[in-house]
DNA sequence: GCAAAATGTCAAG
DNA sequence: TTGACCTTTTGCA
């Protein structure tokens, strides 16, 4: 529901759908972004790009809009006779409205500050041009533990706490690990797994990584309380072998496993 | 009702 | 390592 990589390219899809080509009306509500806003007002949406968790929206004149939604920013569509409230940073209305609330960043950036962000960030597993050989790499120049690794978005770009703890319990890793210490096909597990998570959640527009194998149903038809193996389900059993999830912080966020299906 | 937590990141100490 | 940021949602009275 909120922000992982999987979110922003979703986003980045739906807004291009609905925008596309089309001219905007951009107000801030807020009036936090009123003048950014005004710069974008009544200009063309020439399209968007997402690498991980950052969202780019161009528009004529060579505009470049860089959005970071955080921990709690959100861009949902809303009725285009809707009125927005004081929180709303950027609303956009096009063939219908968006609107853009508590991001972490809502700015108009030059090119050059966009490759710098660019450059910033590692391998997205969303986006073609991007290889699991630049993930192997950064991670054989690391000791620090899987778990934190994965958090870092120099390493893989668009991976969140979620899907972290997920992966790492799905391929049977224990987040302490060290990153270098981990073998060539174990990287190239977690990377395709990434793959195919990130991709299940912009279809699915949220984090299921429960296989139909393991509930006897579609990942999109599982309740949130069945959608997960182990995040947040400290004090539970683990789904597949009945031992107790273990939680501890690594990288300043909770992660959780099973160390029995996790060895170390 | 109100406090706490939330799928994130950065700067300060 | 901790606190600050920003808003909505959740959980507890």
């Amino acid at each position: 529901m909120v922000p992982e990589g999987h979110t922003i390219h979703r986003l980045s899809k739906d807004l291009t759908k609905d925008l596309d080509g089309r001219r905007v009306i951009a107000t801030s509500p807020q009036g936090r972004f009123e003048n950014g806003a005004s710069k974008i007002n009544g200009k063309a949406f020439n399209g968007s790009e997402a690498w991980g968790k950052h969202l780019f929206l161009m528009f004529s004149g060579n505009a470049i809009l860089h959005i970071h939604l955080g921990l709690i920013g959100k861009f949902r569509p809303v009725s285009i006779d809707s009125l927005p409230t004081d929180t709303v940073r950027l609303r956009l209305e096009g063939k219908s409205a968006w609107q853009l609330t508590g991001p972490q960043k809502c700015s108009l950036i030059s090119s050059d500050e966009y490759s710098l962000v660019i450059d910033a960030l590692g391998p997205d597993p969303l986006r073609r041009s991007s290889r699991v050989t630049d993930f192997e790499a950064s991670l054989k120049k690391r000791k620090t533990p899987i778990a934190i690794s994965l958090l870092d978005q120099s390493v893989i770009a668009g991976v969140g706490n979620v899907y972290r703890a997920e992966f790492l319990f799905m391929l049977g890793i224990h987040p302490n690990r060290p990153s270098c210490d981990l073998t060539s096909a174990e990287v190239r597990e977690i990377w395709e797994l990434a793959t195919q998570q990130l991709r299940q959640g912009v279809r699915l527009n949220r984090i299921v990584t429960v296989t139909e194998q393991d509930s006897g149903k579609k990942p999109g038809h599982l309740r949130r309380s069945k959608a997960l193996y182990v995040y947040k389900r400290e004090t539970l059993p683990c789904r597949r072998c009945g031992s107790p999830i273990r939680i501890a912080e690594f990288a300043g966020r909770s992660c959780w496993w099973c160390d029995r299906c996790q060895p170390i």
